[in-house]
DNA sequence: ACGATATTTAGGCAATCTTCTAATTATTAT
DNA sequence: ATAATAATTAGAAGATTGCCTAAATATCGT
């Protein structure tokens, strides 16, 4: 699948954007990332499976846990697609000055 | 349906980015939407269909054509959800100064 | 009103997604 | 080595997606 696919794809379900917007605050364990979500830890694992592969969290192993850390470089490659859509050679009314 | 959901999962589909894309240099009526696209009329409308559903075009007739325009105030919408990641109590090696 | 053109809607099929339970792997503590 | 804890992987069910063909709707020209 396209690259911009897939990272759209992951931020397209709103559990896994508020894995994400959790992460923000801080590197969070698995464990911790399925707290007060309504679904079990197998279905966190999955929905974590494909943050990675989207590139969008990494994740290292401390003892029995695994943490996930947020990636913000995939963030910012699909906020320039979106913002290719408004700077380079849009219509006249919706271009914003490049600064 | 989440509204974040809605763009996203609109986003996340090449045939429908392509599309989007293709509306920037100006107006298309589906049929023009539909030439070069390897699959039938009735899939490229389904697809205008969903565009339609997640606001990012809006649709008017032109006698026999329906005429897609770009409508670019929902891309801003998901680019700020996106922007939020770096501007707002990000941790701070990711925070971007606010000018 | 009729036929041609433009587009959407309906119904169906295969692939993918989200969730589950059960089984497996990895690490720690005894 | 064995048991406990943390997390992933496997396999299955139900919903959704993306595509198709066929039928329906809307407009235009005669």
């Amino acid at each position: 699948m396209e690259y911009s696919s897939i990272v759209f794809k992951a931020l397209s379900d709103p559990t896994r954007r508020s894995m994400l917007e959790r992460l923000r605050a801080g590197d969070l364990n698995a464990g911790e990332l399925a707290e007060g979500l309504p679904m079990t830890k197998a279905s966190v694992s999955h929905h974590l499976s494909l943050l990675k592969q989207a590139g969008l969290v990494r994740v290292r192993r401390q003892g029995q846990n695994q943490v996930y850390t947020l990636d913000t470089t995939v963030f910012q490659e699909a906020m320039q697609w979106l913002m290719n859509f408004f700077q380079q050679d849009g219509k006249a009314e919706d271009r914003i000055p490049k600064g």
